[in-house]
DNA sequence: GCCATTAAACAACACTGTTGCGTAATTAGC
DNA sequence: GCTAATTACGCAACAGTGTTGTTTAATGGC
């Protein structure tokens, strides 16, 4: 529900958002298929498909009789009638792809960057790449570039904070940064919020989830109510200074026995696993998540170690009743799965309000 | 959003709710000031006040001249055109109120319950307790009964789960129970998220909140997005069992070093509050919380020690930079403060869907 | 007594999804 | 090869929405 008044022209921008949401999702559907789906009528589907056909959107393909009776037309999303750019920014170097609207990656730029670069390498780096991805694709299908990286910042200004340990990065408007210089929407997330669109994207109402991003640090992107939950400053999934030990060694970020500075510090793998099933056994417990995903570079690094000792731990800390089920998966994508959740949020937000 | 399609009946039904939130959230509102805050035309507005008025739910009254031009009309809600029950079950106890339209109590009734009381006790109590205060009341007037209980239950099976460690409860259909018994439309709840309602309604977007219920157990209601957030099997906020100590004592939830056993074991109050407050900045660290509310009984019974103690203790573990603030208050409602929430609960569903 | 000003209603309108019915395209049966 | 049945989908009329343009009502200032 928002919260102004809605209006007519409101009402058809949600029905026409829920559709090309349900296409997207079954890959392709009837108008017969979409009205069940939907609820509405089918004479309702019927006019805002006519609606949504010229503008080129959809692909409408004679399908084979199933039966009796006049066969069905299935209605595809044109996956080149609009794209979407992801960037990663990492310590060392960069990522940005390209995908098409239903989420395919079409091309791919990396780089490296200099150890302790500034901002406006960045800004370089980034919009050399991007212009190189958009070489030959017409400007008015290109629907913006999504930009996950290191916390803290403010997504709703653009903002990176100034937490970040590298010279140079005090409150760095990076979303206007980059707006200017590719002249594109441009949006500013977490990594971690990043992974969490990557892990869940189009689902229609994604399970209550955790992506637990161990790298440098560790952090989770929240899926809370189906969708990304960032809270109030668009700081939340702070998970790795979570207390597990208050009176424990002492962490850079000030505190004591926190899951990150334990996980660090821990004698084995399968003590740092242990260690960190801990802490989201708690976060399961307080958010009464269904679903883990464990991702990153340290996952990567020993995925089989992870699952076992993680998922021991969950199902030794928490009662797990008949009624209650935790899932937990180690992530199956890769390395720029941060940019392609990057991407996906430029998708969302055309499918949320497509033009 | 929600996820099936709307039509014309969704949208008045929407702007209606809008509308009347904003009159109950302001007390009493004009047209004009309607649609400044609704973003609706007055035109529009017009027409769903009178669509409003022969339902009797605003009285209308003249307002005197402010200034030059035709005098606002003000809109009221009247107290009296509905009314909501709210009950909480105590583990020695019960207390049933009735509330007006506008949330203020009206009449209570409580009580006490035998030592190890089954469910049929329970509902007999609360049946008769209801029954009392709707003596002379017209039935079509009264909107239901909201229950506050503690956990784990389902709030959408409205059945209180096995984890009680009263006889006769196991999996008990309180909510249909009751339902039965009083002919009312019943709500059943966790006692934490009842009284996270009773902290924030009729707030249109309440601030990130944890309100920390710390009575026999210690459980959060949680705020998030403007709204409780329960969870996708109702059962978030299972707060008390956050692990802060990992080889810390055993607590009878099988678990080692956990909020509840480290606080109830703390040599004073005020070693208690300590170990709370460690507790909670991890919470606010995840959910980038903007406000901690302290309520119950422990609570009432040292509030300075509280407030004291893990306001430190937030602001020793916390960074709190510029952009992030925390907000730390000792709830001023009483006892009842359940009950309260639980009548919210179904206040907030009649302006959800003003039928 | 008149006028400017503001609130609110009246009337016409464009647009929404719905209802009722007609048309198109296919299979099944003979 | 024809007919009937079935299914998908569009056309037309409709009730209901919020919006726009205009009028009426009620006040203060001069």
């Amino acid at each position: 529900m928002t919260e102004t008044g809605a209006n007519l022209r409101g009402l058809r921008r949600h029905n026409r958002a829920l559709l090309l949401g349900h296409i997207l999702r079954a890959g392709g559907l009837s108008r017969v298929e979409l009205a069940e789906r939907s609820g509405l009528t089918q004479q309702a589907v019927s006019k805002i498909v006519a609606d949504l056909l010229p503008e080129r959107l959809l692909d409408v393909e004679r399908q084979a009789a199933a039966g009796v009776g006049k066969p069905r037309t299935l209605l595809r999303l044109r996956a080149d009638a609009r794209c979407a750019l992801g960037a990663q920014l990492d310590r060392d170097g960069f990522l940005v792809l390209r995908t098409g609207l239903t989420g395919e990656v079409e091309d791919l730029v990396e780089g490296s960057l200099p150890v302790g670069f500034g901002p406006q390498q960045a800004v370089d780096a980034v919009a050399d790449a991007v212009r190189r991805l958009l070489g030959d694709v017409d400007p008015v299908r290109v629907l913006g570039l999504g930009v996950g990286a290191v916390g803290p910042l403010d997504h709703h200004q653009g903002r990176l904070r100034d937490a970040t340990n590298m010279p140079g990065w005090h409150d760095v408007p990076l979303r206007d940064l980059l707006a200017e210089r590719t002249g594109l929407p441009v949006i500013l997330d977490k990594n971690t919020n990043a992974a969490a669109f990557a892990h869940s994207w189009p689902e229609e109402t994604p399970a209550a989830t955790a992506v637990v991003l161990v790298g440098t640090g560790i952090g989770v992107g929240l899926l809370i109510d189906g969708r990304v939950y960032r809270g109030p400053r668009t700081n939340a999934g702070e998970f790795g200074h979570t207390t597990i030990a208050y009176a424990g060694p002492h962490c850079a970020c000030g505190r004591r026995g926190c899951v990150e500075v334990m996980h660090q510090t821990a004698a084995t793998r399968h003590d740092a696993a242990r260690l960190l099933g801990i802490g989201l056994a708690d976060l399961v417990q307080v958010l009464d998540l269904e679903r883990i995903v464990l991702f990153g570079r340290t996952i990567r690094a020993a995925p089989e170690v992870y699952r076992e000792t993680v998922g021991q731990q969950l199902r030794d800390l928490l009662p797990v009743p008949y009624w209650q089920r935790i899932d937990l998966e180690v992530s199956d994508l890769d390395e720029e799965a941060v940019a392609l959740g990057a991407a996906f949020e430029v998708l969302a937000g055309f499918y949320a309000d497509p033009k």
